[in-house]
DNA sequence: CATAAGGCTTCCAGTCACGGGAAGGTCAAG
DNA sequence: CTTGACCTTCCCGTGACTGGAAGCCTTATG
């Protein structure tokens, strides 16, 4: 099959498959006119980076899962150990984040938000590291 | 006073100044050799921006506070509005990644993490939308 | 005066994972 | 023969920097 219809199985863009093209994650024949030609094995592939990068694995990651999907030798604790670095990444950008969130909703909740310009958000971002 | 000591003083990188006078978000002095000169109010401005992007602000919404922050005739409304949308922000990226973390964790806990190949995490990625 | 170290300058390239768009080849239908 | 959809490659842009090269300025030392 042409890109196209890979696209619309996979639901990747015909970009994101040349990209992953590209980068070396895919290798597709190549028709006698110069297209791309797709076999189900490639279809199959692309819908678990499809699903992988969609869990937040990095390309990176990606191409290890690949490997080991289809290494028939592969030991299980590899995959969990990707997957669990994943996890851990994962959690210390929440962790971040909802620090953020909590600083930010407390100026929020603080902040009159009518027409006078004083303004404890702006108060705190100017404020000066000694309070 | 020099790159280098705004720099330490306000614990951004000198690059990361640079970059800032570039975007036009600061506009440091020049001494006769070439070199950027700044006062007090650079700094302050930079302290800003620094807690600013450490809240997560992009630098689009860190150029609009900035220019509230300077404007003695700002409503707060407007301040509290760039907050609560970059906190909506947040709060979205919180809850995908919450997602990732929830599918993850499951498929981490059901993989046995031994030198045997079977792994539900790989047989997930695997799986065709059908199931 | 020469030299070395450290700070400063500009400019270019790379990051990550694509997306947009130009210029042009290919194919099926009318 | 033309239209239109599809495909190709190539290059630029994204956000917010970071790293590094090449070279000028300043200060300290012999």
């Amino acid at each position: 099959m042409n890109i196209g219809e890979v696209a619309e199985r996979t639901g990747l863009p015909a970009k994101t498959i040349r990209y992953y093209e590209e980068i070396g994650l895919i290798t597709p024949h190549r028709s006698a006119n110069g297209y791309r030609s797709f076999d189900d094995t490639h279809a199959h592939k692309l819908a678990f980076l499809g699903r992988a990068r969609g869990l937040g694995f990095s390309i990176e990651e990606c191409r290890a899962l690949l490997a080991l999907y289809e290494d028939r030798a592969r030991a299980s604790a590899d995959v969990k150990r990707i997957a669990a670095g994943h996890l851990a990444d994962i959690e210390a950008k929440m962790a971040e984040l909802a620090a953020m969130r909590d600083t930010l909703s407390e100026l929020i909740d603080q902040c009159a938000g009518d027409h006078r310009p004083d303004c404890p958000i702006l108060a705190d971002l100017a404020e000066d590291g000694g309070g």
